[in-house]
RNA sequence: UGUCUCGUGGUGUAACUGGCAACACGUCUGACUCUGAAUCAGAAGAGUCCAGGUUCGACCCCUGGCGAGACAACCA
């Protein structure tokens, strides 16, 4: 971001929420001055975009402040929790470019330390076994505008507490039938507040702790602590968790141990997708995308599939900044920021989308040669390459038309363009095909082109981009477009759903003829096609048969203008 | 009829903590151009949800409305 841009007198950037209050409590000497912050996901899905603007959030706002940040995975619930899962997370946030260093934790680490910090809640008369059924439980709770009723077992003896916690720990009791409850108000407004559960009996295998555990804390009890324990100072978290911070105080209150800060954000909203875990999980047990790293999916993986860059999705968070009231992000920003990356840095390559057959009839039949191409006009230490121009060519199907209107820069009967880094051609016959449609154009070049000036001084407006025939490599290529056809795909009509809000168009494959140097292009590498849009090579791709996505379209306010 | 949070151009985010609203994206012009891209120059677009109040002065403070979101898993 350039700084000489602000206007400010004092020349500084303005500063969000989240820096205000720790500058405040670096100010006032909070924490020692320190900032520790950390990133907590469940390793039960892929991160998303949405958690990216956390990820840059937690990671940026250390750095910025000298601090540091742990990568901790909030794994207290061991049915819905994989590896698979925490490996994914660990291979996303490395690629966006952060780096916890030694400090990767499990909530799961301090299964014992939070065991014993019950325990000290029991012996204070501020936690209690309940056997209550779910639906007791939730009976007596009441709701948002009645009290709820006291569990039966809420005053029992601590010494009684103690017992049946130490039986729940070991395995004698059923799942579900005994829990372990913070002793709060069960007529608070709040509902986290009437006696949340605390422990739960579940007896199913942990990826880390196996069958160690049969109890397993809930979020509320654990997260805290577990910031508690790390000595976490800013503990940074989406809107949805703003009730859960009286909750939060009132443990690391009642346990007598250090206080991090929780302070919560708006999260991330994108338009024309959705982002919440449950919908994106639907979508890949559908098919209705090719898994969880199909490039249309809004997870870091799939967008990384798609050719973003981290930078751009850095960049992307940075601009987006934070604040605490709900927003919709336009996906333009998104691809705005990655046309700013790839821009400066993609190589620039020649491919035809919708090849039309060019002959450039007074061309030698056999004859190739070889012509000057830059590789990338914004850096030219990129340097140039070779593409080799023969009589049979394809170029853009849009590049022609029989009836052009007023300023249409390209082909048409009779009239001249430019054929890029080549010559200047001359439309001379339309070839066409039973019905009607242009299947042939047969050109003349003038050879005093070369290169694709004029001696005589002759000018010509546009440039098209081209492939020749001889040596040109076919190439499947994925144009890929938005998920969904409405800017918020959750809005349906009663008895209507998200699902059909689906942009049948999501995904076209089509075959393209694309210049030689894309030949040995690996998976992961991003060429811009000119004139045509940023494109990252494929997984799929094998030595003979390249598969490209397109991660988004140039500008093209030609198009825009409404040509013809 | 509960509690908490939020409400600034189309979309986001700012406004030095009270001094008549800025930046980015988008949009629209024009220049340049062998990418109708990029770049460069410029324009339009909000008077800050509404109504009162305090004040010389309010987007910032107060009161009352209205609107939006979150909360009633042994999920996170």
């Amino acid at each position: 971001m350039s700084e000489e841009n602000i206007k400010s007198p004092e020349n500084r950037p303005s500063l969000n929420f989240l820096q205000q209050i720790i500058e405040e409590d670096l100010r006032n000497g909070k924490n020692e001055k320190r900032v520790h912050t950390r990133f907590p996901p469940e390793p039960n899905g892929y991160l998303h975009i949405g958690h990216a603007k956390s990820i840059c959030l937690n990671f940026g706002l250390a750095k910025q402040y000298g601090g540091k940040t742990n990568l901790r995975f909030d794994d207290t619930n061991p049915t819905k929790e994989d590896v698979e899962y925490v490996d994914s997370i660990k291979e996303d946030v490395r690629w966006l470019g952060f780096d916890w260093e030694d400090r990767e934790f499990y909530a799961s680490d301090y299964f014992e330390k939070l065991y014993e910090y019950a325990v000290k809640l029991i012996t204070k008369g501020k936690a209690y076994v309940c056997q209550l059924s779910g639906e007791e439980m939730s009976a007596h709770r009441g709701t948002v505008t009645t009290p709820g009723k006291e569990s039966p077992y809420r005053n029992r003896s601590v010494a009684e507490n103690l017992d049946l916690f130490a039986r729940m720990r070991n395995g004698e009791f059923k799942e579900g039938t005994h829990t372990l409850r913070a002793k709060i108000d069960m007529a608070s407004p709040n509902m986290l507040m009437r006696d949340p559960v605390m422990y739960r009996i579940l007896k199913s295998e942990h990826h880390r702790t196996g069958m160690q555990w049969c109890i397993y804390p809930t979020y509320d009890y654990a997260h805290g602590q577990s910031d508690s324990i790390e000595g976490i100072t800013h503990s940074i978290c989406t809107l949805e968790f703003e009730v859960h911070r009286p909750l939060y105080d009132w443990f690391i209150k009642e346990l007598e141990i250090y206080a991090p800060q929780q302070i919560e954000f708006a999260r991330l909203n994108l338009t024309y997708t959705v982002m919440s875990k449950r919908k994106l999980l639907q979508l890949v047990q559908e098919n209705i995308v090719n898994g969880w790293d199909d490039p249309r999916m809004p997870t870091i993986c799939g967008l990384r599939r798609r050719g973003f860059t981290p930078e751009s999705i850095r960049n992307f968070a940075e601009t987006i900044g934070v604040a605490k009231r709900d927003n919709v992000i336009d996906v333009s920003l998104l691809e705005h920021c990655l046309r700013e990356d790839l821009n400066k840095r993609a190589q620039r390559v020649m491919a035809v989308l919708r090849p039309l057959k060019v002959v450039i009839t007074n061309y030698p039949e056999n004859q190739v040669e070889e012509l000057d191409a830059v590789n990338n006009p914004e850096d030219e230490s990129m340097g140039k390459r070779k593409v080799p121009f023969s009589k049979i060519l394809y170029i853009e199907q849009s590049d022609f038309m029989e009836n052009p209107p007023k300023k249409f820069f390209r082909l048409a009967p009779g009239a001249e363009a430019r054929l890029r880094y080549a010559y200047f051609v001359r439309c001379n016959e339309v070839i066409k095909n039973e019905a009607g449609e242009v299947v042939e154009l047969h050109c003349t070049y003038d050879p005093e082109t070369r290169g694709g000036n004029a001696p005589d001084g002759r000018k010509v407006q546009g440039a098209l981009h081209w492939v020749s025939e001889a040596r040109g490599i076919k190439a499947e290529v994925r144009l890929l477009d938005r998920l969904f056809i409405k800017e918020n795909p959750e809005e349906v009509e009663e008895g209507h759903d998200y699902k059909e809000n689906l942009n049948p168009a999501s995904m076209e494959t089509i075959t393209a003829w694309c210049e030689p140097y894309l030949q040995d292009a690996q998976a992961g590498e991003k060429f811009q096609f000119e004139r045509m849009g940023y494109f990252c090579v494929d997984k799929d791709s094998t030595s003979t048969h390249k598969v490209f996505n397109r991660t988004a379209t140039l500008k093209d306010s030609f198009a825009k203008a409404g040509k013809a």
